[in-house]
DNA sequence: AACAAAAGTTTCTTATAGGAAACTTTTGTT
DNA sequence: AACAAAAGTTTCCTATAAGAAACTTTTGTT
């Protein structure tokens, strides 16, 4: 049996399309969500074992669609990969998102998370949304990403849950914003958000392109 | 082997603990979650069984962790429960979020703001924007529009920032949510938000056609 | 191009998941 | 309480996942 005769043994599942509202089937893969996040972060299939403890031949053969994972597997390969369990069938839709996501949070390889901020994605299951919605916890006086502005497509609209935060952006004086403030604008325009309190802040993203 | 000396053979999990902003290890079991799920639906194993095509003996032995599910199962399980496959793994508390996170309200185009709800328009000074963003305050426990659905073109995206709502729709179970809780849905389905709570609530709700 | 090293795949074996049926416990009725 | 029926658990067997090592393919160097 060559590598193309592969077999599909996974059974669909159903989701909640939002363009339609039906449920309808659709494949969700770990293997190909486990391939990408892997090759993403520049791992050889040795590497990945380490990290997880897994077998290299079993995440090949996860990659290659040619087994189911146990549930243990895959807290082994979130854990090991420092990616959140759900990632692991989600399609990656907005890349913007979760490569700002990977900047910050897991930057694997070099193992040291950042501290400056955490991202909640919310309603992760829908998939082909317009929009993408997701809380951020902002440390307290951390500026090491100061000077860096992001750039992504589309708009952006924050509202602060909790906390005070200073928006700075490319054209546009630096806004001081405290719990209730919202603000909205082209990402496109380089953008920046830092805390100014003592303690953390607490933010709600939505983003659409 | 009674029951009572079975061995944890589940590995546990490293998850962003949101109060102590740490990394700490917690234990995420799909077995009490299907057993929660299970029940509350006030299914028989040999029910349940019917529905997902997993054997009686297979779910019994998931519910008291023996045994550690595959993927391919866990899609059996969402799939006949007719669940989001993060609720087998996810606290009851987030999995109502993100899980339920199919429903809601905005009425902008009919302009008269009813009793019931209150509406701010946040960034009111930019035109053609690609969200509408919006803070509404529901009166407590009035239902004045109790079964009249709301129907409009696009998805829509709802946090709750204070007090308690049901979201009511068209096409799912009524879902809870309390402070801090989201959801988002298809918007052309009918839906409906009011308050439980004694007191006010207050939401914010960003839509996007 | 030839070779070596690294990366990835397949095979083979062992461990464990999943299903059928026997067994045990719980529930409800008299 | 005694019994029957239903619900849940355990055993035993088969199917399949996971690991070790052999094998193949790709990559990089001369």
């Amino acid at each position: 049996m060559n590598k193309y005769d592969q077999l599909d043994k996974h059974p669909s599942m159903a989701v909640v399309d939002s363009e339609s509202n039906t449920r309808k089937i659709e494949k969700a893969s770990v293997g190909l969500q486990l391939k990408a996040i892997r090759t993403k972060n520049k791992l050889t299939l040795e590497e990945a074992s380490k990290r997880t403890g897994l077998a290299r031949s079993t995440l090949s053969k996860i990659e290659n669609e040619q087994i189911s994972p146990t549930f243990s597997v895959m807290q082994k390969l979130a854990a090991g990969l420092d990616i959140d369990l759900p990632q692991l069938f989600t399609k990656p839709k907005e890349s913007k998102i979760t490569g700002r996501r990977d900047i910050t949070l897991n930057e694997q390889g070099s193992p040291h998370a950042t501290l400056t901020y955490e991202h909640e994605l919310l309603a992760v299951q829908l998939r082909n949304k317009k929009m993408m919605p997701y809380k951020s916890r902002i440390h307290a006086r951390n500026f090491e990403h100061f000077g860096e502005w992001i750039h992504h497509e589309g708009e952006e609209f924050l509202l602060v849950l909790e906390g005070e935060v200073q928006l700075l952006t490319e054209f546009y004086e630096p806004a001081t914003l405290t719990e209730g403030d919202s603000a909205y604008y082209d990402a496109t325009m380089g953008h920046l958000v830092i805390s100014t309190s003592k303690k953390d802040a607490l933010i709600l993203w939505v983003t659409a392109e």
